[in-house]
DNA sequence: TACGTTTTCCTACACATGTAGGGTAATCTT
DNA sequence: AAGATTACCCTACATGTGTAGGAAAACGTA
């Protein structure tokens, strides 16, 4: 009997190891060919060569599953971006780049960032996702701030509480990334860094020019 | 036996008015109640007083009978926020009613827009969402640009496709409602209202001062 | 009112879901 | 290497899903 749910990340059993990998790769070569909607979990199963029982074991459905294979690709994802320092030469390119990054992680996994992003996609992991990112957008926002990187909002001291501008460019950035996935990524990734670039500059109100000089 | 399915919008037939308003209805008073992943096709049925069979003959699953249920209600949002005419008297201040209109009429249906919002809603339903918002978002950028309330970007001509803007504002404007409607609306409309829209405006570049002189 | 049309409802079926208990074999620990 | 632990698998079951065909009732129209 399985006693604990702890969805220990990179359990110590091997077999634990193997199974998880097996019913994550079984996915995503699944997505890659239908609806996520017409996926079942016997499908999985048959597929990861694991039976159905075991997979209750690990998961409650599909989408959890979905939800832990997307999680450590987009934890992965954001501990990889080059953070800003407390003072980096070039902030600029770094924003950029790390916008280009972001972009280009999605393209590398689209199959399964658009069926979990799109239509019939997961609302679980949209939420999981924003959340995370939100959050790294606040963290991102205090060090700038504590920086000196970012402008007082016109010249006042902050007295806006720092979760809704957070939010606010966590959802921006899933809308853009969801519309780009969905419509097939014709933009390359640098492209679409250097469209999205302005746009969260001019939220965060900063100077470009001051930070170049 | 059912031969089309045109999802007609208020439909000439009395019997399917009545139907889809009891459905409706019923759906919008169990999510009050309970999550929407555990409301079943037979309960929306029985609370509506019609055959499982009928609910079939209409929506193909529990999705979409909400997404038909919340589309009017955004639809009927959209259409009542007053549009900015090609010169406004007080453009910040329509701006920010129609925020605040936004917000309040989220709260006045939290229960439902929470649950097709929040982490175990509808995909489908937000992404319908997001695309109706860019498209209205779009809309108005080239009001407003045409009627040079907005400012040009840096000076140089738009370069950028409008619609990542305009997809940018969308998702971000669904991501503070989602989480917002999550947290049980702890402020008032007027507030979330006056919160975000320095983020709008600086997103757009709008020269407040300018607007106000 | 009488007719054709459309909706509603019933029954039935094949399949998917999620849970439970218990036997077996692999793994971890000592 | 031996024992304790635990993951894996099998079986079974109650429930939900989505589809199909056809009878009865309600509807719109002439």
């Amino acid at each position: 009997m399985v006693t604990t749910r702890e969805s220990n990340t990179s359990s110590g059993d091997r077999r634990v190891r193997r199974t998880h990998a097996a019913l994550a790769s079984a996915l995503i070569q699944l997505v890659e060919e239908q609806d996520l909607s017409r996926i079942s979990v016997a499908d999985v199963a048959e597929h990861a060569g694991v039976s159905r029982s075991t997979f209750y074991d690990h998961y409650r459905d599909v989408h959890e599953l979905a939800e832990a294979a997307c999680t450590a690709m987009i934890d992965d994802l954001i501990g990889s971006l080059p953070a800003p320092g407390p003072h980096s030469a070039d902030p600029v390119r770094d924003a950029t780049q790390s916008l280009e990054a972001f972009f280009a992680s999605l393209a590398e996994h689209a199959g399964l960032y658009r069926a979990l992003l799109g239509p019939q996609g997961s609302a679980r992991l949209v939420d999981h996702i924003r959340r995370r990112i939100a959050a790294a957008v606040y963290d991102l926002v205090r060090q700038a701030a504590a920086g000196g990187d970012l402008l007082e909002r016109g010249g006042s001291p902050v007295d806006i509480p720092h979760d809704v501008p957070a939010v606010f460019t966590a959802g921006a950035l899933i809308g853009v990334a969801a519309d780009w996935l969905q419509r097939g990524c014709p933009l390359p990734p640098a492209e679409m860094a250097a469209l999205t670039w302005p746009l969260f500059s001019a939220l965060y109100r900063l100077d470009v020019d001051a930070l170049l000089r």
